[in-house]
DNA sequence: CTGTTAGCGCGTTCAA
DNA sequence: TTGAACGCGCTAACAG
């Protein structure tokens, strides 16, 4: 009987061995009450007892539960972060700076990732909303009307980075990749190239730059440039591929490509090729501050600063969750981006 | 005296305006237990009597607050994954597969970044606890002491990665170090190579690897290897730097790295400075199978297979967490790795 | 098949 | 300065 009764459970034994306020409160000679104030709020505490509770603390190895304080106090000290990928570079230093940036305020990142895809998006919204996150933060402003609708129900603070708009569901801190796309078109308009080609991955900002490109060229009069695209997350060697067919249309004067790993591609094969780079034929990238600053010698690149995306984007949820009631004002911020070129470098 | 009794609150208004069971339930005219049911487990629940509470679910919005339900259950579907760091490629394709191979099983990843630093990891283990993860996953097997004794009292299922050791602290899922770099100056000798140099990222690993080239390579009877080390992590502009240092102490045959990133930057600094790669240097790299695939057409490689080791982590975990109670024996997996040459490629 | 009771661990809110 | 009672939202266990 005992024996069936016991193997009845079914999950393994998981045992509810962690240490609790109680335990500590015990050894201690107080109220739980009294343990957690001494370590939440510890100048409401008498020195000599708080110093009994410490001491207790550290025999036990208590470990607070934050599941329990967060269902307690409405506070999770958790921010859903949605990502595209962390297979390429361009988002790392934003993610790095952020979680740096929250963790030093004791909070937590819970991390998704969409693979450029908005059904998972939404999905792990859903998902992550389970967790009672204290914020959300968002890549890019394309969301299934799903995810637009929840989100904009809910009354946690969200982000939108690393893009722009005209309706935003909350703050917004970006630039612009139409504005990105027509200026890396004039600059190489500007440096006299005739013949142009453009390599993209087919992820939805990467392809908004690459047709503004396009855009901006025929605007001036550029008709017809030659354009390969390629599945997203873009890898060195779908850049080795994209160079390989657009060899095929013949050899341009420059190559715009959507990221910084593209044209690394492009380095790779033509090298392989003996193709000289930039004099047969010049490449231009886009990518992170941090990634793109010493990418090549031979490379021209948009940067845009991801670590500084990520710190405003920090600054502004800690500002908004831990600071004064006074109705924090929407935010929007356009972080722009800087053209590096090879020879001013 | 209503005015300041709703304003003595404080913090901002949180109103707890998240929809609960309980409102569902009165919607569906039921008990909150049976919406409960009804959604985990339906079998249990009367066909019509959960399209009801399904129905109020819809119209409610309701999103089950996983805190609670953790709290409850203690089993809180969450992950710790222990990180140093996403700055370089070479774990992208680990946490991708294992996130992903969680996510499919209904666990949500944690995120810990440790910059390859042991108090930050501690202080990380120490927090992350908090929120009494399922298992925790750490990435290498060199933990402070403190963080030992933390993990060992546990009871909760421990995964080390990426490196392989004698006393592990439960699980493990790795490859060696050393047995990387004795095979990578093997190879290069077979290869008849004469005048070595080595190029290393300070963290623990490659510099292990590093040493064991080193080592290997005496052992053979080459003495004096030059040898540069940079700051963790490896950057494409590290790798140029350790180059141009490099040549300050002459032209070798071949230049092993602790990493592909940098064997990258080398190849960057070369083209530079008009330097032919491999006729005049040969370069060796390190890195994960996925991004390591198609580096440079140019480059010998040491291929280490992360989606594997993030497959197999996953897959050991969610094993241990949800499957039968026959007692998981001890895991201790050797991955191991594969040399790619240039030339056989 | 459904409801009731109790408790997960913590923090808010009073009272002492 | 400390304690007692209660509730956060959910589920295990048992009763019906």
């Amino acid at each position: 009987m005992d024996e069936s009764y016991r193997t009845a459970a079914g999950q393994p034994d998981q045992t509810h061995e962690s240490v609790t306020l109680e335990d500590v409160a015990r050894l201690a000679g107080v109220t739980a009450m009294t343990v957690s104030r001494a370590l939440k709020r510890p100048e409401l505490v008498r020195e000599e007892t708080r110093q009994r509770v410490l001491d207790a603390v550290r025999s036990t190895g208590y470990v607070p539960n934050m599941l329990a304080g967060a269902l307690a106090t409405n506070r999770s000290h958790l921010v859903a972060l949605l990502l595209p990928t962390i297979a390429t570079s361009i988002f790392t230093d934003m993610v790095q700076t952020m979680m740096s940036t929250l963790a030093a305020s004791g909070y937590q990142t819970l991390l998704g990732l969409t693979g450029y895809l908005r059904e998972r998006e939404e999905q792990l919204v859903h998902t992550l909303l389970g967790r009672r996150p204290d914020a959300i933060v968002l890549t890019g402003t394309d969301h299934s009307a799903l995810t637009r609708d929840r989100l904009l129900k809910t009354k946690v603070p969200i982000i939108e980075i690393w893009d722009l708009t005209d309706d935003p569901i909350d703050m917004l801190i970006g630039f612009s990749h139409e504005a990105v796309g027509s200026a890396v078109a004039r600059h190489l308009l500007h440096k006299r190239y005739r013949r142009f080609a453009v390599l993209s991955a087919d992820d939805p900002r990467g392809m908004r730059r690459s047709m503004s490109i396009v855009e901006e060229l025929r605007r001036h009069g550029v008709e017809n440039v030659p354009m390969e695209i390629l599945p997203a997350p873009a890898t060195l060697q779908a850049g080795r591929e994209g160079f390989a067919r657009l060899l095929e249309r013949g050899l341009p004067d420059v190559i715009a490509c959507s990221t910084d790993t593209l044209a690394q591609g492009i380095l790779a094969e033509a090298a392989k090729r003996g193709i000289g780079i930039p004099q047969e034929v010049a490449v231009m990238g886009f990518g992170d501050l941090s990634t793109a600053a010493h990418v090549h010698p031979a490379l021209s690149t948009v940067r845009i600063d991801g670590a500084e995306i990520g710190r405003l984007a920090a600054e502004a949820l800690l500002q908004r969750l831990e600071g004064k009631p006074s109705s924090p004002a929407a935010l929007r911020v356009d972080t722009g981006f800087t053209i590096v070129d090879r020879e001013s470098a």
